[in-house]
DNA sequence: GAATATCTTGAATGAACATTCAAGAATAAG
DNA sequence: CTTATTCTTGAATGTTCATTCAAGATATTC
């Protein structure tokens, strides 16, 4: 008996960040020996191969994200702080450039779209439960009286959604800080008015 | 003496679309070769190669649009109609699904980020004056009394541009033209009210 | 119509790549 | 300590790819 040496999570993490560099199609085996630390054959014998790597990258961004939003909205304060908050740590992220400003799923999205239908499925299916996820945001809102209920939760989370998807590629345009902040500022202030 | 023997228009366009379709990585010289009907040589020697291809590509694409730019806002209807026009018109090519549903700058722009500075720039200043010809209309609405003076006409383009690009990935998750044209009618209301 | 310049053709080239595998190393069980 | 099992290693494999180039084809010029 022997048990794998590596740390599941750490490799994932190091090769979602190489994915987000390169992209899927550019990030070479080289490069993810590199970033993972493990040898060809080690990839091969946990992954299956390139492709099982990117899905279980995947996997785990979903997990990594998803305890992000948790911890964003976690209740203590009024739901459209929390918002803002959320939004502001997006486009911080834009700012800082980290990740060649996107997220894993919004760049693999656009790479792959039509060429490999399970992980398009297994994309928009995550980026379906974040926009559910802030559909529920704003349900909450409303039933706590922060937020006119006039305009449909589910509505409201898919402008956000475009509106944060825009921010992303907008971003690649302009590194200036502060317009980004601006677009997000005007984005809250539409959908919260 | 010989011409040569091909259109070129013609050719930079089965290499637009080619390059669209798959990305640029991912759009072999194989692809290429059966996408234009040239063969290797003739493509390098009137390219360069399969990136002088995609320089190519880029300023045809830039003329092309720019075109359809201008014969969108020539002026014989109100500045805020001929601008809905133009957006629904993007939607529908969203929703036809043509060419990956993303327009070869931002296709690009998200593929190329950090890897190749030239082709960055020059997408970047592409996007940047579409930019620039929206605040143009923006400007020329206001100048006809046909939209408030309030906000900026930088500030609107900006947000209309952050709209589309958000309208883009969007509906690469969401292929249903009803939510599609629900947003694009939301964004045009929100910034036109 | 001959000469010349240019374009076209597609097989050949070498590099880069994902993937495999057999040998070696390390751990656990007896 | 010995053996069995599993993991690690990294060179080897075969494929795909961008690129080159020399031979052949075609149009223009005189």
């Amino acid at each position: 008996m022997r048990n794998a040496e590596f740390d599941r999570e750490k490799v994932l993490r190091s090769a979602m960040t190489a994915f987000m560099d390169k992209g899927y199609g550019k990030t070479s085996m080289q490069d993810l020996t590199k970033a993972t630390g493990l040898h060809p054959g080690s990839i091969y014998c946990a992954f299956d191969n390139k492709r099982g790597l990117l899905l279980a990258a995947l996997e785990q961004y979903k997990t990594d994200r998803s305890a992000e939003f948790q911890s964003f909205f976690s209740g203590g304060r009024p739901v459209l702080v929390e918002l803002k908050a959320y939004l502001d740590n997006i486009v911080q992220g834009c700012i800082s450039g980290e990740a060649a400003k996107a997220c894993l799923l919004t760049k693999a999205l656009n790479e792959m779209a039509q060429q490999d239908e399970e992980v398009q499925k297994i994309i928009t299916d995550n980026l379906a439960s974040w926009q559910q996820g802030l559909a529920d945001v704003f349900e909450r809102a409303q039933a706590k009286g922060e937020l006119s209920a006039k305009r449909d939760s589910q509505h409201l989370a898919r402008f956000l959604a475009m509106g944060i998807y825009g921010l992303r590629t907008f971003a690649h345009t302009h590194p200036q800080g502060e317009t980004l902040q601006e677009l997000a500022d005007q984005l809250f202030g539409d959908i919260c008015a």
